[in-house]
This record gives C-alpha cells, sequence and structure tokens, in this order.
DNA sequence: GATTTGCTGACCATCACGGTCAGGAATTGC
DNA sequence: GCAATTCCTGACCGTGATGGTCAGCAAATC
C-alpha cells in the first residue's frame, strides 16, 4: 500500500469540514459515522492535523472541529506531511549514511526526483478542489444514511 | 516507505547485469557482493524476474543470470510489476468493493491518477538510463572492494 | 457541578517486509 | 555415472509499521 490509510482519513474528514457550513465546528462522533472512519482513529488524526496548524478544535459542548484556514490553502501534501513522517522512498533517499553503495548506485536520484514529483502533483491538489468535485459529482448525501448495515 | 527494498534491489542487480559484457552470465554470489544485496534473498528476486521475462537463468557451472532483453527495453516500472504486486495507492483503489463511500468519495479519483503518475514517470526510467549514468558518473567500480568492514 | 467534547498516552493484533534456510533440480565437466 | 556448481522452490522467522482500541484526564459550556 502506497498511501497510508491514515492520510485518506484525513483528506476525507478535511473535505467533509470543507463541505459544511463555514466556522461551525463538527465533532468527531459526526464526521466518523459520515466518512466511516473509526472514531477513536480519527481523534489521533485530529490531533495531528491540529498541531499541524490545519485544523481547529474546541472542547465542551458544541465543539468539535473546523478549518483553520481557507480549504484551498490547505493541499494534500499539507495533510501527508501532517499525518505521514516517512514519505522518502527509501531509507537511503532521506539518510545519506544509509547507502552503502555511496556514489555508485543510480537510482538514489531516480527515487528522489520520484518524492518530488509526487509531492509537486499532491501539492497542486487542494482541498477545496476535493470538494467542490464532490459538490457537483451529485454525490450521495453521506449523512442521515443508515449505516447500520455497514461494517 | 515508498518503495519495497525488493524493488530497489531489483533495479540494482539489472543495471548491474546490464553494465556486463553481455552475453554472460553473473552468478547470484557476484551480483550480491557487488551490489550488497543479501544472497539468499536475491534468489527470488531473480526468480520473480526470470518468470516476468526480464532475465534469463542458467543452472550449473558458469550458469547464473543476464538480462533476457536489451536494457533500454526494461523500465522501472516493469520491475514494479514483476516484484511488487500492490502499487494500488489504497485498498479501494484497486478493489472498488472496498469503497464503502461508493460514490460519494472524492479522492478515490485522486489516488488513481497517482497512481498512473508515477508509473508513467517509471515507464520513461530504462534499466540502459541508469547503466550510463553509472558509467558517466566515474562512479566508484564496487567490485573488488573489501567488504569485511560493511554489514 | 454535571455534561459534553477533545487530548493524551498506553496498549494491542495483524500483516507485510526483509531475510534465512534446506532440500531438490538442472547443467557441466570429468 | 559422479561430483561439483548453480539455480529453484517452499517453508520458515523476527521485526516494525500500521490500523485500531481504550481509559483517564482536561477544558468548556450550561
Amino acid at each position: 500500500m502506497l498511501i497510508p490509510m491514515k492520510v485518506d482519513y484525513g483528506v476525507r474528514m478535511l473535505v467533509y469540514l470543507a463541505r459544511r457550513p463555514e466556522g461551525s465546528f463538527a465533532s468527531t462522533a459526526e464526521i466518523s459515522s459520515a466518512r466511516h472512519v473509526p472514531e477513536p482513529y480519527l481523534l489521533h488524526i485530529c490531533s495531528e492535523l491540529q498541531k499541524a496548524g490545519i485544523i481547529e478544535s474546541r472542547r465542551g459542548p458544541q465543539g468539535g472541529h473546523k478549518l483553520a484556514k481557507p480549504a484551498d490553502l490547505i493541499s494534500v501534501t499539507d495533510v501527508l506531511n501532517s499525518l505521514d513522517y516517512s514519505l522518502a522512498p527509501l531509507d537511503c533517499v532521506g539518510d545519506a549514511e544509509e547507502c552503502k553503495l555511496a556514489g555508485a548506485c543510480a537510482q538514489r536520484d531516480m527515487w528522489g526526483d520520484v518524492e518530488r514529483l509526487l509531492l509537486a502533483h499532491l501539492d497542486s491538489i487542494k482541498i477545496s478542489d476535493l470538494a467542490l468535485k464532490e459538490d457537483s459529482a451529485g454525490s450521495i448525501e453521506p449523512i442521515s444514511v443508515n449505516f447500520t448495515a455497514i461494517s
């Protein structure tokens, strides 16, 4: 698996937040049931996204989470960086010491390029793009659907 | 880690074969010590690459492995496909049934695009390119170096 | 002060990955 | 035919990341 679930979950949540009335807080319970993310796990994700300054959280009644900045300023790469610390395709790409072949290895650059390519591409995709896509896809409104049959 | 070691090892080996006198067979022992790939592991990799028609193997004395086709006809994607079966970034990308959100999920396409982008990029890189790069990099000849200090 | 909600850290099971090993099957040379 | 060499195959294994849970605490609201 190339992309950790955590990242997918994170994106899912952010898209959900982006489509909600601006400024309103959504509880983890709500997000979790709407986007099929296990709630206790979502909690951790929220915590990390909040530390990264991507979402803003508030405790207590009527608390929850909301985007900390406009959805078009949050890229998928941002999410990736906040949730997945080791994108480096191979150990030796991140850590030069790790490379036994020193200069004699042709593919180090290649894997590095791959990484950059990926990040650049994902950086061009903003949460707002995804939210818009879901809106216009005439997508089913996932809220208030009966979930008991699932999972 | 984005790219499994297995794939890196595979590429390493193929580049090594590409730089050897054409048509000659190299034993796993030789490749393994030259490119720092654990020999028993390399054995498996060879087996898979051979099944995929990328290398040709022969048993017995003077046996070993060689490229089954010109190095400029072998792309990194070929190696990837032969060695790594699950490149799909997420389960739901490969297996539609897996996706609980059905049409309501904006990022399925995105992850699919990522996959295609990656494969397309790696498909443009041929083993011959890497071999050439190593040649011209004035790279240290890794053969006959004292390896006892390593590992 | 009770309720709601998020925060944190500990914990856990599973699985892919990187790696090893041993026995068998070809091939070659004598 | 025999021995040596080398690949082939399948079984096995330890470790670590991943996906996920849980419980107890902290804040905010009413």
